[in-house]
DNA sequence: ACTGCAACTTGCACTCAGTGCAAGAATAGT
DNA sequence: ACTATTCTTGCACTGAGTGCAAGTTGCAGT
């Protein structure tokens, strides 16, 4: 596996510019008039392509709304945590996993913004953004799974996936407060020591 | 507000079975042929009903496979919990407080455990669960935020909130896996003691 | 028992998200 | 330039979901 990929031929970079006027354009236009009042037709129209297109991009309307796509943990990070690293203490590796996942979680902070703004008052938006969080969790879950053999834990795969997920969201929130400065990430510690705090009561 | 409820009448009670016709129809419909391969008409037709009443009861065809209904807290819990109470301890009323909404979450544990398994095999089942269980977790903010006039704390609604739906579900999946015995909430001090015990990891 | 009213069912027509298919267009490799 | 592969598009369609109005049913009062 190389670590510099190939420069993209025109192909991949058409498919990123238009996968970016998508999203652009249905956030715009649901941000302007409420998700139930665009159609998909209106999203693909004003980004310049067809409806049918539309789909060869996104699964459903609400995912490019929401500039929705997969995480890809790198392997490194992954590989570490699966051995039983990268510390051995198994909150500390949390915390580790957790940054990985938040490393790539917001290439275009822009569009995580206006999307997050949405969520607030769209219901269906909020259940696939909570939908997508939890396909992490599941995520979570298998790498502890894995993990077990390498170093077992006396507490089980769903509550530790749980407590992964839910300080990834702890994080990303204190991140959107801090008015997106710098990483999300940087705020795993305070949602550490605010879980800890609570715990202690 | 009266302690007994008057006897239904035969509107109400109509009502309810109704619904549940359409839940078992749903559920066992799906169960045999896949959430895509049923459609609602089918659904009601089994249920003996129109298309057109099947979403006078449900908002739509997921919940009513889920059999989703909205879940009404004690007024007594709440009210205890949003004064401080019951212990003024926050732990161990969060524990209270999850514990006053697992009590009715599981009218009928049969179309609970059908519903369960069909979620292993239906992703936007999965998706519709989780964002139910979120909208209680939405609950559990609220209420804290009532509550933080009556009785501060260091830690954020957020965090709490999250931490107080993860022990709701975390005693739900034990409560599951013991074969849906007893209680739920029974369940909540071990969920409890799994996060106390993964954060001194 | 009768009556008026409110609540509910149903059929119907419709919208729109989403899907499969095939013809045509665009890109990549030689 | 040629060929193979990938992608776009138009089209037809399905099915979830919605509004509307006519008809039916339950309820309460007389």
């Amino acid at each position: 596996m190389p670590t510099s990929a190939p420069p993209p031929n025109a192909r991949e970079r058409q498919k990123r510019e238009r996968r970016l006027a998508l999203i652009e354009a249905a956030q715009r236009l649901v941000g302007e008039r409420g998700l139930d009042d665009v159609t998909v037709e209106e999203i693909s129209s004003a980004a310049g392509l067809s409806t049918r297109t539309f789909f060869n991009y996104f699964d459903s309307k609400d995912d490019a709304v929401l500039g929705i796509q997969e995480i890809e943990l790198d392997a490194e990070v992954r590989a570490q945590f699966v051995s039983g690293g990268p510390s051995g203490r198994l909150m500390s590796d949390l915390e580790a996993l957790v940054a990985g996942f938040l490393k790539d979680a917001a290439p275009n902070i822009e569009q995580v913004e206006r999307a997050m703004r949405l969520l607030t008052s769209e219901p269906r938006l909020m259940q696939r953004h909570v939908a997508w969080h939890q396909r992490i969790v599941g995520e979570f879950e298998e790498l502890l799974s894995e993990r077990r053999k390498a170093r077992p834990s006396p507490v089980d795969d769903d509550t530790i996936g749980m407590v992964a997920g839910l300080l990834m969201r702890s994080s990303a929130l204190a991140w959107a407060r801090s008015g997106y400065e710098g990483d999300a990430a940087a705020h795993l510690p305070e949602a550490v020591a605010q879980l800890r705090l609570l715990l202690d009561d």
